[in-house]
Order: C-alpha cells, then sequence, then structure tokens
RNA sequence: GGGGGCGUAGCUCAACUGGUUAGAGCGCUGCCCUGUCACGGCAGAGGUUGCGGGUUCGAGCCCCGUCGCUCCCGCCA
C-alpha cells in the first residue's frame, strides 16, 4: 500500500462521477502526466500576470499548483480572474510535468503542475483578518488567532500539530491494546472531592441544590474497574481543574489514563518506557535508549532542585554545607547551627551576568523564601570578586575551588537556608541560568523517572496532605511511619518527566480498606467524611481489590514537547485564553433567567452585572 | 489574589524630550503584465492610537482607573 510523505495511507481511490475530486493536492507527481483530474481546495495564492494566472491550490495534504491560460480555455481565464485568497475552488485540469528550470523544490508536488481547464468556485471567502503564512501567523497575536482559530487552524503548521498529536494517540492506542488494556470510559458527570484542585461544578436539575463535579481525573473509576477485574484499563480521558492557567495547563485538558492489577512499580516503568518510545517514533524522533533513567525524589530535589528536574544539562547544586561548618561568615553558620544548609551552583560562563540579571535572580531567590543571594564571580584572571569571600578562609576556599570546579568565567550562586528552601530556590535559578548560559541543548529529549515520592507533605494550615492522591500506597517499609513519622514515609509513587516538564505520575495503590482507613486518619479526616466522601472505595475494596496501580500521562503536554511547541494550546484544536474565555465561541456565557431557574440557580452578583 | 510585558490602519511595527496633517511594509481595491511560486509595475482606499477620566496652551507619549491578551508566583499533578 502506499504511504504519502503525510503519513497518511492511500486508502482511497475515487473513480465514481459523483465525486467532487480525483486527488487530494499533496498527491500528484510527475508520473500522473497526462491524467486528467479534480482538485479541491482553499486558494492560498493567486499569481495574475494578466495573460497567464497561477493558482495554488491547497488542502491538508499539500500545495498545488495550477495554471490557467486562455489557450487551455478561455472560459476557465475568465472564471479564474475572479479567484481571490481563501475562496473555496474545485479545478479540472490536465497534470503536466514542469520542465527542469520550472520545477519547484520546495513543493512535494513542485514537478507537476495542473493545466487549468475548468474552475468551480464553490465559496467565495472574506480577506482573512489575519495572514495564513506561518512565518507571519505566528507574529500575530494570540487572542485574534483564537476568535478566528478555523483560520489559524488552516495553517499547515497547526494541522502538523494537530496530525501529529492524532497519530501519538494512535500509536498509544495500539501501544497498549498490544498489552492487552482495554478502553473503557468513566463519566463525566461524577462526585466532587475535597483532595486535590477545584471543581467544575454542574447543577442537577432534577436534584436540586446538588451538583456534579467534573472530573480532575477519572481516578477513583479506574481503581473500581480494577476491583471489577478488568485487569489492564486505559483511557484517552479528558479531565477538569478550576485553577489559574499557565502555559502548560488548561481548564479541560487530556490524561493517558491507565491502571493495572497484579503489579509492582517495575512493570509501570517497562510498561511506559515501551510506550513513550513508541511515541517518539510515532513523532519522528529517535528512539530513546530503554530503560529510562530514574532517580529517587530525594536526589532530584538535592541534585537538582526540583520534583521535575530538567536533565538536558548539569549544573547541579553542590552541598558545601560540612565545608562551612564551623566557618566565620556569620550568615552561614548562623544557617548550619540552625540545622539547615549551604550550597552552590556554579553558572558557567555567567560572570559577566550584569548587575540587573543579578538583582533579578536575587529578587527571586528572595520570593523563594531565602534571605539573599550570595554569589561570586571569577574573574578572567582566575580570582574572585564577590562581597562575601573576605570572610572565608584559605581551607573553605581552596574546598569551594576544587568542589564547584571554579574556571574564569564562572558565577556561583550561593543559598543558605532550610533544606527545602535552599533546593527550591537554586532549582530556580539553575533554569534560569541554564538558559542565559544557554546550556539547554535543542532538539534532546532527556527523560527521567522521579521514584519514591513522600507520601505526606504539610500543608498551609499544619495538617497533612496527600503528595499524589489519598489512595496512594506507602512503601512497605514505611507503613509503621503513618502514625509515627508521616512526613518521612515514603510512597509508591512515580512521576516521569521530559526535560524538566512533568509528563504525568502514578502509583501502585493501596487495596487493603485497613491501611486505606489508616491512611486518611493521617490526613486528619473524621470517620464520618471518609464515609460520605470515600465510602464506596472503602466498601469496594471489602469485596476482594486486587493489587493495582497505575499512572496518567499529560497527552497536551506530551504533544507539545514532541513538535517543540511552547505552550499546550499549540497542539490543542480549541484552547482557552488565560482567563478561561473561549474567544471562539464566547464562552462562557450568560444564560437565560428560565434556565437558571430550572436548575434551582439564583445569581445574587454585584449591582454593576444585572442584566442578563 | 500578587508581580512583569504588551495594546497605534485588516496584520506586523514606527512616530525624538509632550508639539503642526500619526507613517512604513504586508494585506485589500482598481488598472497593466504569459512562467510565477515572497511574482512584478502604477494608482488608491483604509486610523475613536483598547476604553474612561485627569494633568497641560497642547497627550499615541505623562498620571489614575478599567478591559483584553500573555509570562510568572500563589493555586494546580
Amino acid at each position: 500500500m502506499e504511504v504519502h510523505k503525510n503519513g497518511f495511507s492511500n486508502r482511497w481511490k475515487w473513480s465514481g462521477e459523483k465525486m467532487m475530486r480525483t486527488h487530494t493536492c499533496g498527491e500528484l507527481r510527475p508520473e500522473h502526466a497526462g491524467q486528467t483530474v479534480n482538485l479541491c481546495g482553499w486558494a492560498d495564492t493567486v499569481r495574475d500576470h494578466g495573460g497567464l494566472i497561477f493558482i495554488d491550490l491547497r488542502d491538508r495534504y499539500g500545495l498545488t499548483q495550477v495554471t490557467f491560460d486562455p489557450h487551455d480555455s478561455q472560459a476557465a481565464w475568465d472564471a479564474a480572474q475572479a479567484a481571490r485568497g481563501e475562496f473555496v475552488l474545485r479545478v479540472t485540469g490536465v497534470v503536466q510535468p514542469r520542465p527542469a528550470e520550472m520545477v519547484n523544490s520546495k513543493l512535494a508536488t513542485g514537478g507537476i503542475e495542473i493545466r487549468g481547464t475548468a474552475i468551480e468556485v464553490l465559496n467565495r471567502a472574506l480577506p482573512p483578518p489575519f495572514p495564513l503564512e506561518d512565518a507571519k501567523a505566528a507574529k500575530v497575536s494570540e487572542d485574534l488567532r483564537l476568535t478566528y482559530r478555523y483560520l489559524d487552524l488552516r495553517r499547515a503548521q497547526m494541522q502538523r500539530s494537530l496530525v501529529l498529536r492524532h497519530k501519538i494517540s494512535q500509536a498509544i492506542r495500539n501501544y497498549l491494546d498490544s498489552q492487552r488494556f482495554i478502553e473503557v470510559e468513566t463519566p463525566i458527570l461524577t462526585k466532587s472531592t475535597p483532595e486535590g484542585a477545584r471543581d467544575y461544578l454542574v447543577p442537577s436539575r432534577v436534584n436540586p441544590g446538588c451538583f456534579y463535579a467534573l472530573p480532575q481525573s477519572p481516578q477513583q473509576y479506574k481503581q473500581l474497574c480494577m476491583v471489577a477485574g478488568l485487569d489492564r484499563y486505559f483511557q484517552i480521558a479528558r479531565c477538569f481543574r478550576d485553577e489559574d492557567l499557565r502555559a502548560d495547563r488548561q481548564p479541560e485538558f487530556t490524561q493517558v489514563d491507565l491502571e493495572m492489577s497484579f503489579l509492582t512499580a517495575e512493570d509501570i516503568y517497562s510498561l511506559i518506557d515501551g510506550l513513550l518510545a513508541d511515541v517518539m517514533e510515532a513523532s519522528g524522533h529517535p528512539r530513546p535508549a530503554l530503560p529510562l533513567p530514574r532517580m529517587p525524589f530525594s536526589e532530584a530535589m538535592g541534585r537538582y532542585g526540583s520534583d521535575k528536574p530538567d536533565t538536558r544539562f548539569g549544573m547541579l547544586l553542590t552541598d558545601l554545607s560540612d565545608l562551612f561548618t564551623g566557618t566565620q561568615f556569620k550568615v552561614f553558620a548562623t544557617v548550619l547551627g540552625q540545622g539547615g544548609v549551604v550550597k552552590a551552583i556554579n553558572a558557567k560562563t555567567l560572570a559577566g551576568a550584569s548587575q540587573g540579571t543579578i538583582d533579578a535572580w536575587t529578587t527571586l531567590a528572595k520570593e523563594a523564601g531565602l534571605g539573599g543571594l550570595a554569589y561570586i564571580r571569577v574573574q578572567p584572571d582566575g580570582s574572585w570578586k564577590s562581597p562575601i569571600v573576605k570572610f572565608f578562609s584559605d581551607a573553605e576556599k581552596a574546598g569551594l575551588q576544587e568542589r564547584l570546579d571554579m574556571q574564569p568565567g564562572d558565577l556561583i550562586l550561593f543559598a543558605a537556608d532550610k533544606v527545602d528552601v535552599a533546593n527550591l530556590a537554586l532549582g530556580r535559578l539553575r533554569l534560569l541560568a541554564g538558559e542565559e548560559a544557554k546550556l539547554i541543548p535543542e532538539g534532546v529529549f532527556a527523560f527521567t523517572w522521579v521514584t519514591d515520592f513522600p507520601l505526606f507533605e504539610r500543608n498551609a494550615d499544619g495538617g497533612l496532605t496527600s503528595v499524589n492522591h489519598p489512595f496512594t500506597a506507602p512503601h512497605p517499609d514505611d507503613v509503621p511511619l503513618i502514625e509515627t513519622a508521616p512526613l518521612k514515609a515514603r510512597a509508591l509513587a512515580y512521576d516521569v518527566i521530559l526535560n524538566g516538564v512533568e509528563l504525568g505520575g502514578g502509583s501502585i495503590r493501596i487495596h487493603d480498606s485497613e491501611l486505606q482507613a489508616r491512611a486518611f486518619r493521617a490526613l486528619g479526616l473524621s470517620d464520618e467524611k471518609i464515609k460520605t466522601m470515600f465510602g464506596h472505595m472503602i466498601d469496594a475494596f471489602k469485596f476482594g481489590a486486587p493489587p493495582h496501580g497505575g499512572l496518567a500521562l499529560g497527552l497536551d503536554r506530551l504533544v507539545m514537547l514532541m513538535v517543540g511547541a511552547d505552550s499546550i494550546r499549540d497542539v490543542l484544536a480549541f484552547p482557552k485564553t488565560q482567563k478561561a474565555m473561549d474567544l471562539m465561541m464566547n464562552a462562557p456565557d450568560k444564560v437565560d433567567a428560565r434556565q437558571l431557574r430550572d436548575i434551582w440557580i439564583q445569581l445574587d452578583l454585584p449591582a454593576a452585572d444585572e442584566e442578563a
């Protein structure tokens, strides 16, 4: 079977006379010479030379040049004069190879052109409000592109992204099918739960005062699928979270959600390793070496200052606490005396960073909780320029020199604080400095697993929250810590990271109702609350729940990284703005008072907004 | 909720320190043009400088507010 450059097999062969087109605009080659063809598409450009008119006809598959010469057909030439950009056209003509000097090597179809004998304007078009050439459209303000998204999506670049997204979804489905997974759809109208993000709520007409929630993920359903004995479940599932947006966060997004029974974490790692390798291949990238690298959470935080380490470059955090034990430098001595740490990164080549840059980084370090940002500039002659080195002993200087491998041109940035604060601050600075120093290579795909996440963390109210979610199994060695030292307990939880972006994560779940109850109690949930919120899960686990676990991958982020986009908006057909608006549909919008009455909603808005 | 950036013709941008009639390229319209593929040439139309208020003899420019888009923190896996 012939496979086209666009990746789609050529399954269709038109011959019926009712068909509007015989070929697509990306298909014709010199071997089609002499054939009479029909093409349909949009006028990409119209170049009218007076006597001779060129129209580049465009569809999803490519671009084909059609010529209209009055000697071929006076009527077609007359009609072609009316064509304008983005008109929808159907042309009839004869495929003709181009003489060597007229071949357009930039076009897949550049070896031929169509000598047009008839043209039909299927639809006229207003001039588009912004240019549809990729190079120009990339600079157009995004709100305009979003308002006319159907035009933005005509661009080759956008179509490539959507096609690749489809290819990736297909690769994932094929892979999981080959691994005995079955795709199961779970409800979109479901129940609100207290953990996690803010829910999108949907009022119930037939149950006054009650609300569904849109799922933040199909988490509970997929676990219940395991209790049901489905063994291996997956779903390419839409998820909803009512939180503020980012370049990589939309209010609705898509997860590759999966769950399996009778497994260990190793089974998940190798399963997802294979899946990601297939995704890379489907995206036209080389398959990564397997198994993908792994590091424990403690190492990610300690060396990269992040739970989603960007392993494309070094500049790792170096712990200098032991070197400065007993130092005369009061700032370090005080921190160390209180059980804190002194850590540093070597921002290679950035000794010449402007004071403005250093000031900006200092501001950022303070936002991260640091008291200030100490630094050393290593001068071209190897000497150190710094407000703090005068406090260092010779031994301390020698130790720094050796551990940080300080070379002329280097900039050393110090953080002295509680370990979590120092890691977080240096982790952020590392990313900025790495970018500033151009240390982050293009076109590299650095995957890593982060394993052994903590089970709990302290929340703003001083209580405990699940790092992952409350069904996450503790590490078997750490079960007793749930009551005695919950913050020290590790979880059987893991994230998979690509280039510093969290692609997804998951865990082995608790399948024992007793252990699950202990975990809920550690979170400070009352027995009554456990029953109303999670009673169905506890009940289910009493009926023979198998050991199970799983993971969810952010499909939007995965596709974004595969196509090299900066935002998941670029790989979504119809994304929302930062204020969660759909500018094309103008959603959300006000609704009729009667609709509100039906669902028992009464608005009590500030006076300024009382229309509607 | 907080901090930063942006907002001038359909699009992308320019407009000195606040100073006369707000310009350019692309696009659009008309005419000319038979080998272009970023076609070319000539002519032309097109502006509530996001919106509201203020300062000033005078505001695209300064101040206050507001709206929209965007990046980040908080929030969110």
